[in-house]
DNA sequence: TAGAACCGGAGAGATGATCTCCACTTGTTG
DNA sequence: CAACAAGTGGAGATCATCTCTCCGGTTCTA
């Protein structure tokens, strides 16, 4: 409106300045990945040893931030459904694939989060999302005319059983890492076409109490515990 | 401390007043239902016509309420599982206790919540999971042996497809609701020792749109869209 | 019809998040 | 080596939600 920007110099940053921007990206890389899109900017820019008012001036919003930060980790998904493709054997691509992005969830929570929930990223995210989309469809037709996989499986199925893969990710995690690699191989042996036996499962099983701090730690519904307990003696 | 309660004779409410408590039980079991444990007291209050104060008097507080309300869909779970137990057939029982926990789950958010959270009930709801342990114990031992269930399958793997089942129907749900129906048999695919062909799948898969709306209310992250936007005017 | 029991719902108080503001510090430049 | 624009920290303004309390007014019941 007032000053025209000449179009391709919006003056760089201080030297100090461009270093905790970077110090910022790579705190939220961090924090989001082990705590997923509900990290706070607060903890980020603790995180960076950095006040929440420098986070702020470089990045308008959270959003923001987020997007500038997930622009990386998408085309990183990009680029394994691409080498899924790749492979001769499409039934291999999909599994490839699928234990490829349940390890994706597992180390980067952040990612997990825009990945699966579209309200975010109404800009390159969401075109990344539109490249993707027909990938897979390909994907799941070779799989399908080569045999192995079942049918009636569907491109759209594939966002159910990332999901579900993303509950055994949550399920497990901080009790035994890596416990996901369990209920992949359960999975893809509901998508196979036939089978004569049983895959391996690459994980040993959750003993009980295993099972217990899982629970312990199943987000769903936690506050409310005891929330006030103040101001009582003065009844008589 | 003071006025030693007579063991057994309460003094009975009010007529208008039991009223009111059911209408709040009932009030709350529908909104628990849709909503899950995360509903308000405020909600449920709301939704039985009555002021919130009058359900915090019947009720010392959320966790009260929720504990009278669940113990019945607890006892419920209960008798699935002994049903399950009760077959000839341990590998169908499985299949039956899984499809109706999942049914259940679909009906009733509230129910899940306290079936896979452990952070409810200290009290009767935790022996009940304490009885349904062992059943469920058997029942796989059962299935096993009898050849159908894969042999690597353990107890506490059943906490783990049930979120799995958990997560799909959290994902379907009003976009197209028995759509987990879908799923549950992909799953039990991967379950069972060997096949030859695939179960039948007993719900249409999800179109574009579905998957579009499916996405876009997958809660994980909400808020933060557009917070604050105001207060700008101001600079010149 | 007295008065105990009950009711509604505003609001106190806790929590927790996003984003702003400004006194102060630091880097850069002539 | 100033001078000053640029940058910084972090307290706190705002906002949004919950849970739970309080009390003036209403309703049952005996």
């Amino acid at each position: 409106m007032d000053t025209p920007t000449p179009p391709a110099a919006p003056r760089p940053l201080r030297r100090d300045a461009e270093l905790n921007r970077q110090r910022v990206l790579v705190a939220a890389k961090e924090v989001f990945a082990e705590r997923g899109l509900e990290a706070t900017l607060d903890e980020i820019a603790k995180h960076a040893g950095l006040g929440v008012g420098t986070v702020y001036r470089r990045f308008p919003n959270k959003e923001a931030l987020i997007d500038a930060l997930f622009e990386e980790g998408f085309a990183q998904i990009l680029e394994l459904t691409e080498r899924a493709l790749a492979e001769a054997d499409a039934w291999a691509g999909l599994v490839f694939l699928l234990t490829r992005m349940a390890e994706v969830q597992a180390a980067d929570f952040g990612l997990r989060d825009v990945m699966l929930s579209e309200t975010y990223g109404r800009d390159r995210i969401a075109q990344m999302r539109d490249r993707i989309k027909p990938m897979m469809e390909q994907l799941v037709a070779r799989a399908q005319e080569q045999g192995l996989l079942r049918a009636d499986f569907r491109a759209t199925d594939i966002m159910a059983v990332q999901l579900m893969i993303s509950a055994t990710v949550e399920f497990t995690h901080g009790v035994r890492d890596g416990g996901w690699r369990r209920y992949v191989p359960m999975l893809l042996d509901g998508l196979i076409a036939r089978r004569d036996g049983v895959t391996e499962l690459a994980e040993p099983e959750l003993d009980d109490d295993d099972l217990h701090s899982a629970m312990q730690s199943w987000p769903r519904y936690r506050r409310g515990s005891a929330p006030v307990e103040s101001r009582r003696q003065q009844d008589l």
